[in-house]
DNA sequence: GCGGGGTGTCGATGCGTATCGACAGCAATG
DNA sequence: CATTGCTGTCGATACGCATCGACACCCCGC
């Protein structure tokens, strides 16, 4: 292994001269720099991450916390887990992973083992019994999500009451007289999300804006059987042609098994009906047909998170904490949607 | 911050004791094992990671490399993520997230830096650029995926060979007369991926040991249109009736585009033609329809390769380097199958 | 009663880096 | 020429833990 006490050797320096040519936290002689940067490269000097972090107090890892729980859509996962290890390397940092399942004391682990340096909490649910925790660590914790109280902390999520409102006001916007929502099957409502409640209600409020016919079913879960049981009370109501049925599905998992169901019934989705799903847009392109959808915005979202994650980090100015960033959703009509009447 | 040097004070005892009760190198007498462990417990004290990383050589983290290249099929590797951590979880240690872009540096950080005391890497290719790199480190490196030259290093995969040979066996058994591979999209083949070549050999094998008319086409792409594109190739030979085709789809990413496809024209897989891909048991089962599959069993190929992991980082005995552990891929009938003749 | 082999604990040291105070050298100032 | 103020470098120290050697103690057997 080579240290910086070989370098120092190599480059006729002291070893704290190398420490200050890598960190710039003194000034040195451009000479100096020449020689000590020249014996780094020759000797491939890599910094020990354990004795960096214990001297400095500082381990330039991030913890990232990520929702493996099974019913948990894991499609939308990875996105996250991409964009938040790029932005940390960009800002030469590393991620360490936990599950959820490690529950509140996967945080203090991470905290008070000094593993990281910040972490991020990802799938949020509203009262989440890691936020009182979280706030209470050495370490800053950002959430992704939004529980009831955040305690302190900075919360970066989709704003998901405007994609709700903004499903059901395109509805209403291309003519449709009649809006059904394929809520999100018990064990999601279980696990008690955020989210599901502010999308919902986005949809309510539009709905009772437009003066739309609106309902809401719930399926028992999210595979095909669970598609046609929450189908079959949906469309119940139907009453003789005529009438633009619109349905809005905002669990990711229950889109495809919606459409397939749909066409079994001979019901041809952006024929007889307009369905709109809350999913990636990749999701959206592989469906089959590809649904209009309201991007869940995982890379975006994440971004914004690290953006307040490093600002902490390096001391710069930041929002007030507590602040809820939402992301605004965008909406891609595919082939799902009816024509204009 | 709570060390281990508060812990001694509090149990009346020296921190190298404090050290020994915790590591269980040397014999502790039950008294002063029963004081330490109540004021750890007390102090809720964690050992510093850095520290302990410093002084002991060992950092207890697993370094993992994971493709997020744009193209790879990003679907599966989560499964991949979620059971490695949790092994490491196990046997007490953290993962670190690498991407693949970052490439062979990538390697040398984590292992130059002392970040990890083992590297799994996943998405291996035939000439890998990284294997010579990863062969000369002073960490063990896995392997998933198997390249021409392992270097040494122990390789784990599924066994694509047999997964061609499973499926064309099963759709001659199943009273086939024609099989057409929808190969790998461009992309993916310059990506030069063995598994590839792996998956094609099996097939072929199988059905010139059937004697089976056979095959192979590439799309463009995995979008709706590459699938088209293939399915014209694959599907202009095709006679009058009577013919039973059966379509091979290992590229998890086209299965349901040309599912979708052949809804479109009429054909609709189990009744008209059968269609096998190879793919996750959770996408089979979510396709639309569900289709039969060759399993990729990622959770067993990131058990196994844990597995080899911890017993070289524990010293146990290890089977040959340069081995290879190829795990049987397991076949699942479901809606895409032509019944019986 | 005395030597010998264990057992359990302690003090000291090292791991590799960051950082603080000290200080030599030098230019500018009076 | 003496003084002040910088600039650039060095030595020493601390970070928190694991580990090694030393050693005090106790239980045997003779």
């Amino acid at each position: 292994m080579v240290t910086s006490r070989d370098v120092a050797r190599l480059a006729g320096v002291s070893q704290s001269t190398v420490s200050y040519v890598m960190s710039g936290r003194r000034s040195i002689s451009p000479e100096t720099r020449r020689r000590v940067e020249e014996a780094i490269e020759t000797l491939g000097f890599q910094p020990n991450a354990g004795a960096r972090a214990l001297a400095s107090q500082r381990s330039q890892v991030i913890g990232l916390v990520v929702p493996f729980a099974p019913g948990a859509d894991m499609t939308g996962v990875l996105p996250f887990i991409e964009t938040i290890t790029k932005c940390a390397r960009e800002e030469d940092h590393n991620v360490i992973l936990a599950t959820e399942d490690e529950g509140a004391e996967g945080l203090t682990r991470l905290s008070d083992q000094s593993l990281c340096d910040a972490i991020v909490l990802m799938e949020v649910g509203s009262k989440d019994p890691r936020i009182p925790v979280a706030a209470g660590l050495s370490v800053p914790v950002i959430l992704i999500g939004v529980p009831d109280d955040p305690a302190g902390l900075y919360c970066v999520d989709l704003d998901y009451t405007l994609a709700g409102r903004m499903a059901v006001d395109e509805l209403a916007a291309s003519a449709h007289d009649r809006v059904v929502l394929l809520g999100y099957p018990r064990d999601v409502l279980a696990r008690d999300v955020n989210f599901v409640r502010r999308f919902l209600r986005g949809a309510e409020e539009s709905a009772a804006a437009h003066d739309i016919a609106y309902a809401e079913v719930s399926p028992p879960d999210t595979s095909r059987a669970g598609a046609e049981v929450a189908l079959d009370e949906a469309l119940a109501g139907r009453g003789p042609g005529g009438c633009r049925l619109g349905l809005v599905v905002p669990d990711p998992q229950l889109i495809q098994p919606t459409l397939q169901s749909l066409l079994d019934r001979g019901l041809v989705p952006g024929r007889d009906l307009s369905v709109i799903g809350l999913c990636t847009d990749r999701t959206a392109e592989t469906s089959t047909p590809p649904v209009t959808n309201l991007s869940l915005e995982p890379r975006d979202v994440s971004r914004r998170a690290m953006r307040i994650l490093f600002r902490l980090l390096n001391r710069e100015s930041v929002p007030t904490p507590s602040t809820v960033e939402l992301v605004t959703p965008r909406l891609t009509l595919r082939q799902t949607s009816l024509p204009a009447h």
